[in-house]
DNA sequence: AATTTCACCGATAGTACTATCGGTGAAATC
DNA sequence: GATTTCACCGATAGTACTATCGGTGAAATT
């Protein structure tokens, strides 16, 4: 029971909070369809009108929960994506290059399923933004294979390890959707199998001439 | 230029037709959020009003679309799937197990993505649907993966057969999305790389010990 | 040929939601 | 202590869509 001699700001600030927390936390339920002004506010125990104090309109708000959340969870999951693969050749560092998107997809289960849900669907007001994510982490992905040894030099190369990103991503991702089921409770299981199918993708490599 | 002394029925079924078209390509291009029955009516070139003289409400539609479209899809990339995977050892197919089913979802797009659309969106009312025939599909998969020679002695076992054929379908899903969006446009690209993934998880095989 | 059926129409009642408006009181500023 | 600011409120105009209704004419049935 801290007293709660809150600033007019903080109390705003706060509000604000509790309108994107509930958003969210709809959005997931029902989807985008089910997000009305009106729910949210009531959720967050304001008036619906009082909702555009705090944001311009829907759209508004669906992109601030994008910028603020969504891109920070995608952000994240690239940062350390690339820090794994600084150890290249450790099994352990291999591992981890599976686990830590594994996990960040666990960690933010509704921005998880928003992103997807914004990918596929072309009326979403994210869906650009969803897309345009989508691309760079694809592009990220594409660089850290090529640092391995993957050619690029033929343009069938480099469709090819644009399809093994795709199919890397599309993996990960449906094993981080199997455990948020409940189907799949232990995510080293799930980096298991991720460890089995890249030792597919792997004998694509060609071997190294040299060293 | 054949006359057109169509009977009353035949004339209603055309333009039934017509509606499940129209509403296919309306939802492909805005989503579910941009299908209203004045617009699919309209491109139907019927009122808005007569809509509701081939089906009781809109939800009615998109189960037709489903029933009438989406589930014989699906249900025929399970057949063919099944009947390629008749003569176990033969490259050719096992090419064919990827083959198939990417060819499916190539050859009706709009019915491709309406699937992953539905899957991802719990307000959407073939959310059930898309679910339920994602599970059969999965139990199939599994059903084949086992008759290769995956164990299902323990729960550990178990859930991993669950995995793989969750792999599986997301990679195939994604290459098809790949070549769809224009960036793989030869689809035998496509079977090569799933051929490659699909050596990764074959190494989870266990060696028979007979014959 | 008379009668019935029904796909289609325009009009409209009903519903749900968005976004704006003027008002209020407490916090912030002067 | 007087004044200003502004987060919040209820009311409501405006918009978009759903689904029903009675009417119409041509096809189907008798």
């Amino acid at each position: 029971m801290t007293s709660t001699p809150l600033t007019r700001s903080e109390a705003k600030e706060l509000t604000r909070r509790r309108l994107l927390r509930a958003a969210l936390r709809i959005l997931d339920e029902e989807g985008e369809a089910g997000l009305t002004t009106g729910k949210v506010s009531r959720a967050a125990g304001i008036a619906q009108s009082s909702f555009y104090s705090h944001f311009r309109d829907k759209d508004d708000l669906l992109r601030s929960l994008w910028y603020e959340s969504g891109g920070r969870l995608l952000r994240s999951v690239h940062e350390a994506r690339v820090a794994a693969r600084k150890e290249p050749g450790d099994k352990e560092r291999h591992r981890d290059t599976f686990r830590i998107p594994l996990e960040a997809f666990v960690r933010y289960p509704e921005l998880f399923r928003l992103t997807l849900r914004a990918r596929h669907d072309p009326g979403s007001p994210l869906h650009d933004f969803a897309m345009e994510s989508r691309r760079t982490s694809r592009a990220t992905l594409v660089r850290d294979l090529v640092a391995i040894g993957f050619p690029e030099t033929t343009e069938a190369d480099r469709r090819q390890v644009e399809m093994i990103a795709d199919g890397l991503s599309a993996l990960t991702e449906s094993m981080a959707l199997g455990h948020l089921e409940g189907r799949y409770p232990d995510l080293e299981e799930c980096v298991d199998v991720l460890m089995a199918f890249s030792r597919g993708y792997l004998s694509l490599l060609p071997r190294r001439a040299d060293s």
